[in-house]
DNA sequence: CTGAGCTGTCATCGT
DNA sequence: CGACGATGACAGCTC
């Protein structure tokens, strides 16, 4: 249980050390806590710095884990670990949380509307942001929805009523964190070009007067601003800034585009604010980020998750009927909209819409005057006004002008941009520099993924693992053997001449039980002479150590009978030779042991007390040659220890290379998922902006998008309400998950 | 001369 | 209880 205690422990540490190497965080309480309970306890006590070696053969496994503790298989750990830190990440890379509202403002239905009345821009809105930027006076009404985007639009090549629980909290999240670049990066609308634009332009002259300056928005807007006027992102119009709300953030978020004259603005969603201006990618960045920030801050409940709790609906049978109930008389239902070529199976953003006869006037659909003090409480459904819609921002809108449907293309965000956006937010995650990034983006089709600076990185490293694995007891025989062979064969030549007598048949005995153990110690790429005592048959070769004895000792032990007429390079090698002999060496040449210390050293307890027993040895010599044994197994042990530390260490370091490769490519998948999502929103978008500019009241008029919008009912049908109403359901809905978070 | 790194050794603990 | 491995701490040596 302690072997388990400490494997254990050392793993999580380890792994947590990895983890926040490379900036993931980890919460090994709670994972602990709900996966292994019983670990949390074993952490809690004292822990090695390094893993075992194992040298027994316990079976126990640990549940889920497959942990051997004692002979572990640290590659098997750690890929489960890391397929748990990519889990994590994933998680990270989710998209923030961060409520993004749009902020539709409308005529209030009770008052009059003039031309001079102000209007809000599209507003983006983060929990605490805006609330209500109402007007007292002006009918300002904010709305706060959120897209009820399926992820099943791409599929169905149409825009689905909110179905519940196809979309999940990041989904929502990415599709807020789309929207604000979109906002961000800015949108066109200089596709869309209908017929009835022709009628818009003459009645909205003005708003296109006020288009042709917005090129410079929000730079002339901030200025305007400080002269107490707002310009209206959309059309470029300037109105007095009376808003209570937060102005900063309100212009920060309209969408200032509609470059192209003659367009109105009334229909623009808020996907794609598009802003002709100079897009500021460093703000945008940072919009980014703190969005980022956000998202890991808390998660959010934001109305989103109310909309969405809406029942599923079919998208392609609905019948997209007035509610039985509605109160407000201008709700129109789509089918009854003057839709030329589209039947009750009409799907509202099929695709063929777009190939759909424009309508000019057919059936008309009668519309009672709004009765916006009742609120059709049916419509607990997803606003798509809000989502789409702009606010009004003039108020001189014509009632009986047809929207003039943005360009949905214009201002779409650059591919590149994206890129260049998610390549900065690896920059960033990564601790890379711009440069490194923009490598890193060259080579974003490639496998290679990161130019991660893997130079430094051991060539060992591809074999220590397997021998991290198989510890060190006996399987030391991979790559890194050829070192060892190296240094053996070194050994060769340095020869072992003073007991060259005694490395007889026993010698070799002992060399084979533990060959082994001697090339693992020399896996260390042993280069220096010196380290040649990582052979236990040289070790009177290595380092000379000769403390704690005596230099006189010395000399009297080891130097060979004084044979002075040899020649002088024959006495220097023996002499070097004794140089080299440890001290353990001399102490046993001057005890006289019979026998080598390696031998003593390396023997199995069996034989080696056999060996004993064989001799007549004194008390002294015995006593010597215990603590040999015990300080030779010691110093092979202190060895092991070593080698394993350096193991643990080059382990770790690869390991944060792998789990860096994992990150970038879980970026780059980020990315590429954010890229489709921005194109379905885009897809979506569009659809919307079809059904909208085709429908007709009764007089074969186009809606004003200011006053009405498409909402998406409970039961799946769609329907055309009033702004108003769809503002207030909004907002009625954005209170119940405050509420009920309370 | 000094500091870093390497190595051996000892003490200690756990198996 | 003894053998043994692991490891922290320490010291000596080399560069």
């Amino acid at each position: 249980m302690l072997s388990l205690k400490k494997y254990l422990t050392e793993g999580l540490l380890q792994f947590t050390i990895l983890l926040s190497l490379i900036g993931v965080r980890v919460d090994v309480d709670t994972y602990l806590t709900s996966q292994l309970p019983p670990l949390r306890e074993i952490i809690l006590g004292p822990s090695s710095a390094y893993t075992q070696t194992q040298f027994h053969n316990l079976r126990n496994t640990l549940d889920g884990y497959g942990i051997h503790p004692k002979s572990i298989d640290l590659d098997n750990y750690f890929t489960a670990r890391r397929l748990l830190s990519q889990v994590r990440a994933l998680d990270r890379f989710q998209v923030p949380t961060t409520e993004v509202n749009a902020w539709l403002v409308h005529r209030d239905p009770e008052g009059s509307v003039s031309g001079s009345q102000p209007s809000s821009g599209l507003a983006l809105e983060s929990s605490s942001g805006l609330q209500d930027v109402t007007g007292p006076d002006n009918g300002v009404r904010e709305s706060e929805t959120e897209q009820g985007f399926s992820e099943d639009l791409e599929d169905l090549g149409a825009v689905a009523p909110p179905v519940s629980g196809d979309l999940t909290k990041e989904d929502i999240d990415l599709i807020d964190i789309l929207w604000r670049q979109d906002i961000d990066l800015g949108a066109g609308r200089e596709i869309f070009d209908y017929s009835h634009r022709q009628k818009e332009q003459d009645v909205d002259k003005e708003l296109q007067d006020g288009a042709e300056q917005d090129d410079t928005w929000p730079g002339e807007g901030a200025e305007a601003l400080a002269r107490n006027l707002l310009v209206d992102g959309e059309t470029g119009e300037s109105f007095p800034a009376q808003f209570p709300a937060d102005i900063s953030s309100l212009t920060e978020a309209v969408p200032s585009e509609s470059e192209s004259p003659g367009l109105q603005n009334n229909l623009l969603s808020p996907l794609l604010t598009g802003t002709e201006s100079p897009f500021d990618l460093e703000q945008q960045w940072q919009d980014l980020m703190s969005i980022m920030e956000m998202q890991a801050m808390e998660v959010n409940t934001s109305t989103s998750e109310i909309l969405y709790s809406a029942p599923p609906g079919d998208p392609l049978s609905t019948n997209y009927s007035l509610a039985p109930n509605t109160p407000i008389n201008q709700n129109v239902s789509l089918h009854q909209a003057s839709l030329g070529g589209c039947s009750q199976d009409f799907s509202l953003f099929s695709p063929e819409v777009e190939s759909l006869p424009v309508a000019g006037s057919s059936t008309l659909l009668p519309l009672v005057p709004s009765n916006s003090t009742s609120l059709n409480t049916t419509f607990g459904s997803t606003n798509l006004a809000g989502l789409f819609f702009p606010p009004q921002l003039n108020g001189t809108a014509n009632d009986t002008a047809g929207p003039e449907l943005p360009d949905p293309l214009g201002g779409l965000l650059d591919e590149a941009m994206l890129d260049e956006i998610s390549l900065m937010d690896l920059a960033i995650e990564e601790g890379f520099n711009p440069v490194q990034a923009s490598q890193l983006e060259e080579e974003f089709d490639s496998d290679s993924g990161l130019s991660l600076d893997s130079s430094h990185s051991p060539s060992s490293l591809s074999s220590s693992e397997g021998s991290s694995s198989s510890s060190s007891s006996s399987s030391s025989s991979s790559s890194t053997s050829s070192s060892a062979s190296s240094s053996f064969s070194e050994e060769g030549a340095v020869g072992y001449s003073s007991d060259s007598e005694t490395l007889d048949l026993e010698e070799a005995e002992g060399a084979v039980g533990y060959q082994p153990e001697y090339s693992k110690f020399c896996r260390m790429s042993y280069q220096d002479p010196s380290q040649l005592s990582c052979l236990p048959y040289l070790e009177h070769v290595g380092h000379n150590h000769t403390y704690n004895m005596a230099p006189s000792a010395l000399d009297s032990a080891d130097m060979p009978p004084p044979s002075a007429l040899k020649k002088g390079s024959k006495e220097k090698q023996t002499d070097f030779l004794d140089k080299q002999m440890s001290r353990d060496e001399h102490r046993a040449r001057a005890m006289k042991i019979p026998f080598t210390n390696d031998k003593i050293i390396n023997l199995p307890v069996e034989e080696f007390n056999e060996l004993l027993s064989k001799y007549q040895l004194s008390e002294a010599q015995l006593s010597l040659i215990r603590d040999i044994r015990r300080r030779g197994k010691n110093k092979m042990a202190a060895q092991n220890c070593r080698k394993r530390k350096l193991d643990t260490i080059l382990n770790l370091e690869r390991d944060v290379e792998d789990l860096q490769r994992d990150k970038a490519r879980l970026l780059r998948e980020k990315v590429e998922f954010l890229r489709s999502l921005r194109q379905m929103k885009q897809k979506v978008q569009s659809l919307y902006q079809e059904v909208f500019g085709r429908l007709r009241d009764e007089n074969g008029r186009p809606y004003s998008p200011s006053q009405y919008a498409l909402q998406y009912a409970g039961d799946g049908s769609v329907l055309l309400i009033p702004r108003t109403l769809a503002d207030q359901q909004a907002r009625r809905q954005e209170r119940k998950p405050k509420d009920r978070r309370k």
